[in-house]
DNA sequence: TTGCTGAGAAAGGCACCTTC
DNA sequence: GAAGGTGCCTTTCTCAGCAA
């Protein structure tokens, strides 16, 4: 029986701990850390339903359990995410039902091969997501702070502009920031929007915006027309004549995007529009580096966006006047909205604005 | 203010159990 | 047999209290 001073003493430390944040024997938690984390979660699960989560549940959840319910996840089983954890099976299986004591429901469906998440589960997982993206992203904030010369962007872009704009952009921004890393992916514009940067896999996206269905998690920026034009290096024998038009053009060898394509049917209309017959498809791709190769011969054309001659990389690609204004294509910055955003992506987009402005006039 | 101490909480491992 | 769950144990960490 303890004496009546150690009661008393006992006492006052269990009521100072009512009060202060449980030790998480995990010292990289920072009390902002948390503050942020339990924010976020109360947002989640008001979405996910009714639910009676007071203060000190919230306070309870931890973001170490959160990183191993995402690798349960991930894994589709318990040992098998211990076993990447490098910890023990019984570990992973108690941090895992203290995750859905505190939060009183079932975050994890139990199968003889394994587990697969529950709709609360779910909802856990997408808010664990955005959590752990928008501390990466203040890491990053404080990187860039501490060093503004270095730091690393995820850029999405389509084809056309990684040979063109983009190239451009990154090259002027090393010259200011030399030990910046950038990781550039390359899509149609909807994959970037769906798969990368809902993802969070990419900071930001310049891509056609038009293709892009409009929804309420993502901000769009149109900065210029990128305007579909007849393109050819100057060796091309059409490249001095003069008075030139689409129908002297349309027995030439040419490159087309693919038939399924969106930017292949503006193609066609336009020389419908001049009573044209479309060009015989000596080569079907989408590939900027085969077009590149294949138009550095002198023998073929291509309707390739303005951009890529605008730009100072690639082939010295050079507009044949043919009467045509050229397709428009709506082109600018995609982000997702809510979300932090990476300094680099600031100093990005501010860049791809500057050298947008010329292609702008007139839009 | 600093360093030490002790209590309590949390994390994680081992052995074993249960379920499919 | 493979997977998760449970009980018991040890280790580690945090923090209040206290003395110098």
């Amino acid at each position: 029986m303890p004496s009546s001073r150690v009661r008393a003493r006992r006492g006052r430390i269990a009521r100072r701990r009512k009060r202060t944040i449980p030790n998480h024997n995990d010292s990289r938690t920072t009390y902002n850390e948390h503050f942020y984390f339990v924010l976020r979660l109360s947002r989640i699960f008001m979405r996910a339903g009714p639910m009676d989560l007071d203060d000190r549940t919230l306070r309870r959840l931890k973001l170490s359990d959160l990183r191993l319910f995402h690798a349960v996840v991930q894994w589709g089983g318990m040992a098998k995410a211990a076993a990447h954890l490098h910890i023990s099976q019984p570990a992973v299986s108690k941090a895992i039902a203290t995750l859905e004591q505190t939060l009183g429901v079932r975050l994890l469906e139990r199968h003889s091969q394994g587990v697969e998440p529950t709709q609360f589960g779910r909802a856990l997982l997408k808010g664990g997501i955005a959590v752990f993206d928008e501390l990466k992203q203040s890491v990053k904030e404080i990187a860039f702070l501490a060093d503004p010369t270095a730091g690393e962007l995820r850029v999405g872009c389509t084809e056309p502009l990684a040979a063109g704009l983009v190239p451009t952009v990154i090259d002027r921004i090393l010259r200011e920031h030399p030990r910046v890393v950038f990781h550039v992916v390359t899509a149609d514009p909807a994959t970037l929007m769906e798969r990368e940067l809902r993802a969070r896999n990419i900071d930001v996206a310049i891509a056609p915006t038009a293709e892009i269905i409009s929804a309420a998690d993502v901000d769009v920026e149109t900065l210029f027309d990128d305007r579909q034009v007849v393109m050819a290096v100057p060796q091309n024998k059409w490249f001095r004549r003069r008075n030139i038009t689409l129908a002297d053009l349309v027995h030439e060898p040419w490159i087309l995007p693919p038939a399924d394509s969106v930017i292949r049917a503006s193609i066609i209309e336009v020389f419908r529009t001049s009573g044209l017959a479309p060009p015989r498809n000596h080569v079907v791709t989408f590939s900027i580096t085969l077009c590149y190769q294949l138009m550095a011969s002198g023998r073929f054309l291509a309707m390739l966006p303005l951009s890529m001659a605008r730009s100072h990389g690639g082939l010295p690609l050079k507009i044949l006047d043919v009467g045509l204004r050229g397709i428009p294509r709506p082109t600018g910055i995609i982000t997702l909205k809510k979300r932090t955003p990476n300094p680099l992506a600031r100093v990005f987009t501010s860049s791809v604005r500057e050298l947008a402005k010329p292609l702008a006039r007139g839009r």
